[in-house]
DNA sequence: GCCGTTTTCGGCCCGACTGTTTTCAGTCG
């Protein structure tokens, strides 16, 4: 069973309430299963359709929506959207959770969403979610998408106009009906035409790295203008989420600076669509988002931490403050009206009783608790990485050779590198079979031979076939140090045949890494529908590792399968999969996943040194 | 809908900017 260590507090708080003299003293558990009759049961959750995570994350937040259109009070449509994040970021599925009871253990969720839970897990459906649908049309929530329009517009077009739609929206502007709707003025409705006009320009997020190519050279611009002390992107961006939905700048320098001026002035800004003197929102040319705001230095800590999220972790840090009479918000940390703290993110941390907690963790997964108990994790660093698991030279389809991307690994500061080609397969080009495989190995232990300070360990990245068979056979797989195990095709099988599929190419005695675990591509294509839960059991148990595979498009493991890995106990390969000797710069994509994953560098299987690797890889040899 | 040193009811983070108003609601982050 995974522990939620990011979960400790709910129990804390019973623990406490349990201690209080109440009216009605009557012991919690018995009180809370009256309160809801499904908590009252404790059986499996399991048994039903599958219902993922996301899919009940997802039906949380159409609840939400729905709701708010309808006008529902704001605090029960928060509670919803908490769920929906609070489902997102469990590292294991819902139906794992063995009982109602321990789903109600987790923060903002009670006996009613616990409940909720559990119907969707067991019948697929959610009456509530059922009936609101029948309540509120479905195009509504298509609204609420466009710019300016949120719960109480849209309710307004629905009940003034009966504009239930897009495309009522659409003709109700072009026949001139919003005019004289209360709320909806001419720059309003000149907004919703540009933005229906725009119409297929779809919200996106950014692979992290494509936000750091537009975000150096607009820092680089905004440095440069008078007045201002330093530039930060704060945001997605600095807590190293994988994609980014928009750049957030923080600036700080003195209150005269013309930051919005600035902004305007930056040639690869389209348009400004919000401006103030401490606040400026602008579009670039291909469509991101910038937002920026201005503080001074005596506030850099606190609209630092502000900036850089989550709301939800900035939520809990104010409600921490509020806690001990202060109040928390961009401008620094008060007692009434004295500022307390602000100038640094250590100092308000400080005040408000923990220790400064990396960006990254910043989500409200346990972190704050974590802090409190002196438990932060010591993340790991680029600088810990000691080799690389996962490349690919020439032989297969990478674009350099073997001396080419040894120099290159060199340079980046690795001491050791397992080459490990693609085997033969459907659409992978020039794929090794056996025999070019055996003269790779020649190959490399003639170089090796050479090598002072560098060892190339002889590898491949064999193929998961179909039925889970390796497309390479044990008679050379016993010749190699590392054996990477892939999945490049059969996406789409169903969970129980794809599960089955890896765990049995797992039972292959030569086996030591599971590449890119879920096979997804970032803004492409999804991961495959597969028991991750079942494969780090196999992979604890077997043993092997399963790797973080630091394509920036990748980057596969998530930050919550990591942090499932580290908790079973299973060690992470966080690996370039270059292809270019450029590609070692990956790897610093890989560090962030696996620190938002709370891994440490004992967590990791190549941050450590090459004799302990060896030793480790020799574990996984269930034959020789 | 959740939660509890605010405690079983009555709260629930905080501020900037905009548009449409004449003091503020709505939206956004």
């Amino acid at each position: 069973m995974v522990r939620l260590t990011g979960h400790a507090p709910r129990q804390l708080k019973r623990a406490a309430s349990r201690t209080r003299p109440t009216a009605r003293s009557s012991p919690p558990a018995a009180s809370r299963a009256r309160r809801s009759p499904a908590t009252s049961g404790s059986a499996s959750l399991k048994g039903g359709p599958h219902v993922g995570n996301e899919e009940v994350a997802s039906a949380f937040d159409e609840m939400a929506e729905l709701l708010a259109i309808k006008g529902e009070n704001r605090f029960r449509i928060g509670a919803y959207q908490r769920a929906a994040q609070l489902v997102r970021s469990l590292p294991k599925a819902l139906s794992d959770f063995g009982s109602v009871e321990a789903l109600d253990e987790l923060p903002g969720i009670g006996p009613d969403l616990a409940s909720k839970i559990d119907e969707l897990l067991r019948s697929g459906r959610m009456r509530a979610l059922n009936q609101l649908r029948s309540k509120v049309p479905r195009g509504l929530r298509e609204l609420l998408r466009l710019p300016g329009l949120g719960p109480a517009r849209v309710r307004a077009l629905h009940s003034g106009l009966g504009v239930d739609t897009v495309a009522d929206l659409r003709q109700a502007l072009d026949a001139g009906r919003l005019q004289g709707l209360r709320g909806f003025g001419s720059v309003l409705q000149s907004g919703l035409r540009a933005a229906l006009e725009a119409g297929a320009r779809q919200q996106q997020r950014w692979l992290w790295t494509t936000a750091s190519q537009h975000a150096a050279p607009l820092c680089a611009h905004l440095e440069a203008v008078a007045g201002v002390a330093a530039v930060v992107v704060a945001g997605s961006y600095r807590r190293g989420c994988e994609t980014v939905g928009d750049l957030d700048i923080l600036v700080t320098g003195s209150g005269k600076t013309n930051i919005g001026g600035a902004l305007r002035e930056y040639q690869g800004v389209r348009e400004v669509t919000a401006s103030g003197p401490t606040r400026c929102t602008v579009a670039l040319r291909n469509g991101m988002q910038v937002d920026s705001r201005l503080v001074a230095p005596i506030s850099a800590g606190a609209a630092l931490l502000y900036f850089t999220g989550s709301k939800q972790h900035n939520l809990r840090m104010r409600q921490r403050a509020q806690a001990r009479q202060l109040k928390l918000n961009e401008y620094g940390l008060f007692r009434g009206r004295k500022r307390i703290a602000g100038k640094t993110e250590a100092d308000v941390f400080e005040a408000l009783g923990i220790p400064w907690i990396p960006p990254e963790l910043r989500e409200d997964r346990g972190e704050i608790e974590a802090a409190e108990r002196g438990e932060l994790p010591e993340l790991i660093e680029l600088k810990d990485i000691q080799g690389d698991l996962h490349a690919h030279t020439d032989a297969s389809d990478g674009h350099e050779d073997l001396n080419q991307l040894v120099a290159a690994a060199r340079a980046h500061g690795l001491r050791f590198m397992a080459v490990t080609d693609h085997s033969r397969y459907l659409g992978i080009v020039r794929g090794l079979d056996a025999d070019r495989l055996a003269r790779q190995i020649d190959e490399i232990d003639a170089l090796n031979a050479k090598l002072r300070d560098f060892v190339v360990l002889k590898g491949t990245e064999v193929d998961i076939l179909e039925d889970g068979g390796l497309a390479l056979p044990d008679s050379i797989l016993r010749r190699l140090e590392v054996v990477v195990a892939a999945v490049h095709g059969h996406f789409a099988l169903p969970r129980q045949k794809q599960t089955a599929r890896i765990l049995r190419a797992l039972d292959g005695p030569f086996v030591s890494i599971l590449a890119h675990p879920t096979g997804r591509l970032l803004n492409e294509r999804a991961a495959y529908d597969v028991d991750f839960q079942k494969i780090v059991e196999t992979a604890r148990s077997r043993p092997c590792f399963l790797e973080l595979n630091s394509q920036p498009t990748r980057l596969d493991l998530n930050d919550a399968m990591c942090r499932v890995a580290k908790e079973q106990g299973v060690l992470v390969s966080i690996a370039s999969d270059a292809h270019s000797g450029l590609d070692f710069a990956d790897l610093a994509a890989g560090i962030r996943q696996a620190r938002r994953g709370w891994l440490t560098a004992r967590d990791v299987l190549n941050a450590r040194p090459l004799s302990e690797v060896r030793a480790q890889l020799q574990r996984t040899r269930l034959a020789t």
